[in-house]
DNA sequence: CACCCGTGGTT
DNA sequence: TAACCAAGGGT
């Protein structure tokens, strides 16, 4: 067993029972109000919210988030309509893939599980677009089960609180569940609170850029504060490019065709992108992940 | 495990 | 302004 920061220091029952108080006192004041929290929202909107927020802000959810509940406010209601729509009404919060993923999971839902969004985590890891993040927090959010929910900020926030670094791991590690889990309250209730507001304090309060240490309700048990709010050491984080690669070609073609109803000539998809080599493998790319579907006679369109 | 997958706001 | 960042998943 090699110590770690995180597992070399056993925490005291008393002093995480205080954080749980504190974390959660302080999301009982200052929770946001998100339409997918609200009482009277399903398991299917908590769903639909955290296949749209993998990688995308809260603001730019929010609308498509509305639209997609008023349109499909059950699985089987989307499962009935062809993928493409699906990806039509994704507009543009980005990596389109997970659109067509969401439909496949109501499909799955509706033919599997009798139209319900499942309670066990197994079901949901075993669906379309759900990883061990997603299955958590919806067993969690949609149903108060107690589950280590392990999303990049809560990442963050035990990186600083628990292990005083700036930044968590490039890949979620071991040692981070063991810290994670060794931080879940026992009781079922408790623990679905505690997942929530951890990711809201890393969301509010604890942020990648410039955490609001002031407002910050565990700061003075922070380790990372502890210690002198130290840089960040290990390995450059990485980042995303973006310009002239293929994500930004496969965008500009699915903007077109999202755009229209009636199937697309060659030549309007052409006309996005000047270079033909690149073009053609990110369009061919398109086709295999489903995203988009080639006709007889050189045109193409969403997939039905 | 490294890499790929969109988009737009913030610093 | 280029870089960074945002409730990850699949391969």
């Amino acid at each position: 067993m090699r110590p770690t920061a995180a597992s070399s220091v056993p925490p005291h029952p008393q002093a995480v029972a205080e954080l749980h108080d504190l974390v959660i006192d302080w999301f009982d004041d200052n929770a946001r109000d998100l339409p997918w929290r609200r009482p009277d929202a399903g398991a299917w909107s908590v769903m639909v919210s955290e296949f749209m927020l993998q990688q995308t802000p809260v603001s730019r959810v929010l609308p498509v988030h509305q639209e997609w509940l008023a349109r499909w406010p059950r699985p089987a209601d989307l499962a009935e309509e062809p993928p493409g729509e699906a990806v039509r009404a994704w507009g543009r919060l980005g990596y389109p893939r997970r659109a067509l993923r969401l439909h496949a999971a109501a499909t799955a839902i509706a033919q599997r599980h009798g139209g319900e969004v499942p309670h066990e985590h197994d079901a949901l890891l075993a669906l379309p677009g759900v990883g061990e993040y997603t299955a958590a927090a919806v067993a969690s959010f949609a149903y108060g089960r107690r589950h280590v929910v392990l999303d990049t900020n809560v990442r963050r926030v035990f990186a600083r609180l628990v292990s005083g670094t700036a930044y968590p791991p490039n890949a979620t590690t071991a040692a981070e569940r063991r810290t994670a889990g060794g931080l879940l309250p026992a009781d079922e209730a408790t623990a679905a609170r505690w997942a929530a507001a951890t990711m809201e304090l890393g969301a509010l309060v604890c942020s990648a850029r410039s955490p609001e240490c002031g407002r910050c309700p565990v700061a003075s048990r922070c380790a990372w504060r502890l210690a002198g709010s130290p840089a960040h050491d290990g390995p450059p984080r990485k980042g995303q490019s973006y310009a002239g690669t293929d994500r930004q070609v496969r965008g500009r073609l699915l903007a077109v065709l999202r755009a229209s109803r009636e199937p697309v000539a060659q030549s309007a998809l052409d006309a996005v992108w000047h270079e033909p080599v690149q073009r053609a493998r990110a369009l061919d790319g398109l086709v295999e992940d489903g995203l988009v579907e080639p006709l007889a006679g050189g045109t193409y369109r969403l997939p039905l």
